[in-house]
DNA sequence: GCATAAAGTGTTATATTTACACTTTATGCC
DNA sequence: GGCATAAAGTGTAAATATAACACTTTATGC
């Protein structure tokens, strides 16, 4: 092939921002660097793209051997490709987000990995432009959670109404009223009320919820 | 640098969809691939990331290859990186979206590249995975215009709120009300109406507007 | 002078969003 | 046993935003 010409041939990486809530938290993992360049700075976790794999398949894979989890929300988040971005050598990053229920994951994987989760609004300086990559995912992820119904894949499968205002508040930044959040959740009907309770985190206990994805494919309606 | 290995290296293009607006159609830039693998096919503009340059100047570069134009608004689409989307050769593609007033286009420069405007809503087969470019960009694309002002880059810098309209009718693919759009205007001081008004549209004539780029700065909100 | 064709202009009804406070309930503790 | 606690649960009214709608003005060409 005369016409490609070796001088453009790159590296190409995916590095994952992966979400969870915990704590009424918003929190992503992090781990320290265990290679250089950059050995021991705060980074997000990441692995390079094989020739006989997909940049989506990488960050799947890559999302695989960090958590040991199949099927994950994942979206990409973008493509980052400064020069001088990895201080060894030409790299270019493609970045995902992806959405994780934290009980999903199993402790001793994740200390094995020596990632652990920190605060969305408390993130340290990272290796390289891995700060860049997490604002860019968080705006992108927010945007999905108020018009997609995919907040529910940070919850377990059971929730109470309280843990989903919680989420969003976090999500969003911003207090939400009560009521009105209430009223929102009662309209969508593929949000279902079962007769479990979670008694948990109060007295009087609270009605589970689950979202049930074959009802709102059937009336695909969502804003929060 | 022990830890990279040559195995996962790839050949990093960027392809370029070009927006423009004309005869009161949303239009993108294609012509037929000069090259192997796909020769003849409809395409994208592209081309490949220098080892000296980011990937972001890349597109710039070829945007500016293509058109003459600088300082153009654009913005990453994303990475589009299946194993087999080159029929040559192991190729990661970086896709970005541009906005262009067709007016600023030297008809002699898009002759010699052999490119062509085509109505948005009636793109032809693509070579590789183009066409899912075009939806994700056009997507995006429209995302930003309703809620940043960047749709006078498609536009003259002095424009009628009919030609407006007509521009938002086109990216929405929907009819708006005349009153309601002109009353939206209205409220958006940085939308400024000056003297001069243009007589090529209609007898009576209409004035014309320009967009005020410090104005919205001080007060940057924007819906439409 | 009149037919034409696009520019320009306000009001009302409807829908959506926001603001707001008390009652219910189970438990643990005294 | 009752009472203090702490979270769950519930409805209405005001304010704001959106949507629907039709006629007048104006310059030109015939």
């Amino acid at each position: 092939m005369t016409f490609y010409n070796e001088h453009s041939k790159v590296w190409l990486s995916v590095d994952c921002i992966i979400f969870g809530f915990d704590d009424e938290k918003l929190k992503i993992l992090i781990g320290k660097r265990k290679m250089e360049p950059g050995r021991g700075e705060w980074s997000l976790y990441g692995g390079f793209v094989a020739s006989d794999e997909s940049v989506d398949e990488a960050a799947t894979r890559t999302l695989y051997e960090l958590t040991g989890l199949r099927n994950l929300f994942m979206r990409q988040v973008g493509a980052f490709g400064k020069v001088d971005r990895d201080p060894g050598e030409r790299v270019v990053s493609v970045a995902y987000y992806a959405l994780i229920n934290v009980k999903d994951y199993d402790d001793d994987l994740r200390l094995s990995h020596g990632v652990k989760w920190v605060d969305i609004n408390e993130i340290p300086p990272l290796y390289s432009d891995h700060n860049e990559m997490v604002i860019k995912a968080r705006k992108m992820m927010q945007q999905k959670l108020a018009h997609e119904p995919v907040g529910f894949r940070l919850l377990p499968p059971l929730f109470t109404l309280t843990q989903l205002q919680h989420l969003y508040e976090a999500v969003n930044g911003a207090e939400l009223d009560k009521r009105n959040f209430r009223k929102r959740i009662k309209e969508m009907d593929f949000i279902e009320k079962t007769e479990l309770m979670d008694k948990t985190s109060s007295k009087r206990g609270a009605y589970l919820y689950r979202f049930n994805k074959r009802a709102y494919n059937e009336a695909p309606y969502f804003k929060l």
